[in-house]
RNA sequence: GGUGGGUUCGUAUAACGGUUAGUACUCAAGAUUCUCAAUCUUGCAAUAGGGGUUCGAUUCCCCUACCCACUACCA
């Protein structure tokens, strides 16, 4: 009989979480998803110790944005999610108050012989860790050293029995074979074997807080919770023989789940894991949120930093897995439809950043431009500048194609709002102005067809004779008067004048700046009185 | 050090024994243009090294190198 596909992703609240984190939600997610199971969401709070509060809404909020919703698990404000149509025989999914029902495992553990109890100081352990060192040895706590040690093993029965009632920081160890061949299967990494000799004595149970270390909650909450695919990152992959062996001691390898072992994110340049710091050195967030941590740093986030939900879980998508077709824009439902874990990698994937503001690029230009109108909106009211959705849907149209962000407009395009103050250093590129005939087969662009007025709008500004430079401006001048021309373009054409020069110096004292849009295209935004008034300001500024 | 995993252009990846080793990002050049973008076209650029197996290896096996992870009473 098959199982109904049941994943979950478990994350420990320990800080926000971090894109590669995301990433292996989501996998899970697109998992479930694609099979018609339940995603769950479960808080493995087991170390009090590294909590950090605001963590878990952290977790849920990420996930949110990224519109990926668990079927089971708690919500923001800590409730449980229920799906629809069931009970929940699963809950609570934090795993602090789940405390109750992981010693009666660990003890039966001890009793069947797969693991004992152990009495070590964890500053006996150290000592013996740092006189290994010195001996140039590593101190490895199983078959090879557990008989010298202080647990149930080599100690009497009575003595055992007085220990667990008199001290509270003993631990429940797993009893590793000492020379046993493990078996295991993934379902990226396909057939493993792993020799239990190498392998430690992993504490499962702390007296010391009541709680299970990760190995032995982990397999326990899978088990209860019925979880049919363990999907996880690849740092997990040396531990899978003890989980294996968990299931075996416990008696559930009937329906264990099978493993998945994600390949890492690794840093763009360099080599190791992507972290934190590098997000700060390169530019670029590794966060999906803004998160602020308890000494005030800020550390950026995708959405912050204007990228879209959608363009986010795209790129996610796409590291370490492929659609094997050469699509590559693909929404939450298509990875739904796509996703499978034969098409995941092995290997792992360097983050490239530029890559990331491609796929933000690719997503700008599927929006409408009013909803981009509307993202832009508050970061205009934000710089004092009220405008109208309609004229700023306008903007956005011209403008949308030159931008990779939302954030981008605003560089692009502010003089459309509000008169430049500083001009850029003018120049033009050798030969960029040289004089071709005009092109009568170019079509005109109809928007600077409306401001016939406009074309003696450079003339008009009389005063600015220093500013153009040369005698660009008399020649106009003296010309102007009998000309049929419709558009300003059509009439420097006309007159056979280095339209180049002429146009730049325009582009120049209308926005500042000696690149950007087409002039026709500023003088059609902001009309007549203000191009003849920045003329004017610029002849002043610059003459 | 030990154990495990990995290795195709700079990056992400395709090619599940037979291709001129494909695509995207980046970069460069050209076209276009009033400039800059955008767009279009073109180009640069890879199977880590060595052995096998095979008629034939990017693909299968072994060795070496390099990279990564793990090696806690953290997850």
């Amino acid at each position: 009989m098959t199982r109904r596909t049941r994943v979950r992703f478990a994350p420990s609240p320990t800080g926000p979480l971090h894109m590669g984190g995301v990433r292996t939600a989501l996998y899970n997610y697109l998992y479930a998803k694609k099979r018609g199971g339940d995603f769950i969401l479960r808080i493995e709070d087991t170390d009090s110790n590294r909590f950090v509060p605001g963590a878990e809404q952290y977790i849920i909020e990420s996930l949110a944005w990224c519109g990926i919703y668990p079927d089971e698990g708690v919500d923001k404000d800590g409730k449980v999610v229920e799906s629809a149509s069931e009970q929940h025989p699963h809950a609570p999914y934090r795993q602090s108050q789940r405390r109750s029902i992981y010693r009666k495992y660990a003890e039966q553990l001890v009793a069947s012989g797969n693991a004992y109890y152990a009495f070590d100081t964890a500053e006996a352990l150290d000592a013996k860790r740092s006189e290994a060192e010195a001996a140039g040895q590593t101190f490895i706590y199983n078959h090879s050293t557990r008989e010298q040690l202080s647990n149930s093993l080599t100690l009497s029965e009575q003595e055992v029995k007085d220990m667990l009632e008199q001290r509270n920081d003993w631990t429940i160890r797993f009893k590793m074979p000492s020379d046993r061949i493990v078996e295991m299967d993934d379902l990226i990494r396909g057939h493993i074997e792993v020799n239990t000799a190498t392998l430690d004595d992993k504490v499962l149970w702390k007296k010391a807080d009541e709680l299970p270390t990760y190995h032995l909650a982990n397999i326990v909450d899978d088990h209860l919770m019925e979880i049919t695919e363990v999907i996880r990152g690849e740092e997990w992959l040396p531990s899978l023989p003890l989980h294996y062996l968990l299931y075996e001691a416990f008696g559930w390898t009937d329906s264990q789940p099978q493993f998945a072992h994600l390949p890492l994110l690794l840093k763009p340049v360099g080599n190791g894991k992507l972290s934190k710091r590098d997000g700060d050195k390169m530019g670029f967030p590794v966060f999906p949120l803004e998160w602020t941590n308890a000494q005030g740093e800020k550390s950026r986030g995708y959405r912050e930093d204007g990228y879209f939900a959608e363009a986010f879980v795209n790129l996610l998508a796409m590291l370490g897995w492929n659609p094997g077709t050469e699509q590559e824009i693909f929404s939450l439902e298509q990875l739904v439809e796509e996703f499978s874990l034969e098409k995941v990698g092995k290997s792992g994937a360097k983050f490239n950043p530029d890559k990331a503001k491609w796929y933000n690029k690719e997503y700008l230009r599927m929006r409408s431009d009013e909803s981009l109108a509307e993202d832009f909106l508050p970061m205009l009211e934000s710089k004092g500048i009220k405008a109208d959705k309609e004229y700023v849907t306008r903007v956005v149209t011209l403008i949308k194609e030159r931008a990779n962000f939302v954030s981008d407009f605003w560089t692009i395009a502010s003089y459309l709002f509000i008169a430049p103050e500083e001009f850029e250093a003018y120049s033009v590129k050798a030969g960029a102005a040289s004089a071709k005939p005009a092109d009568a087969s170019r079509p005109v662009d109809p928007r600077a067809k409306v401001y016939d007025d406009s074309l003696t709008a450079p003339f008009l500004a009389k005063d600015v004779d220093k500013f153009w430079k040369e005698d660009i401006y008399e020649q106009a001048m003296n010309a102007l008067e009998n000309s049929d021309a419709q558009t300003l373009e059509e009439y420097i054409r006309e007159q056979g004048m280095p339209i180049g020069k002429i146009m730049n110096c325009i582009r120049l004292a209308l926005s500042g700046a000696s690149s950007g849009l087409g002039i026709a295209d500023i003088m059609s935004f902001i009309g007549k009185e203000k191009t003849l008034e920045r003329m004017r300001f610029a002849k002043q500024r610059l003459g």
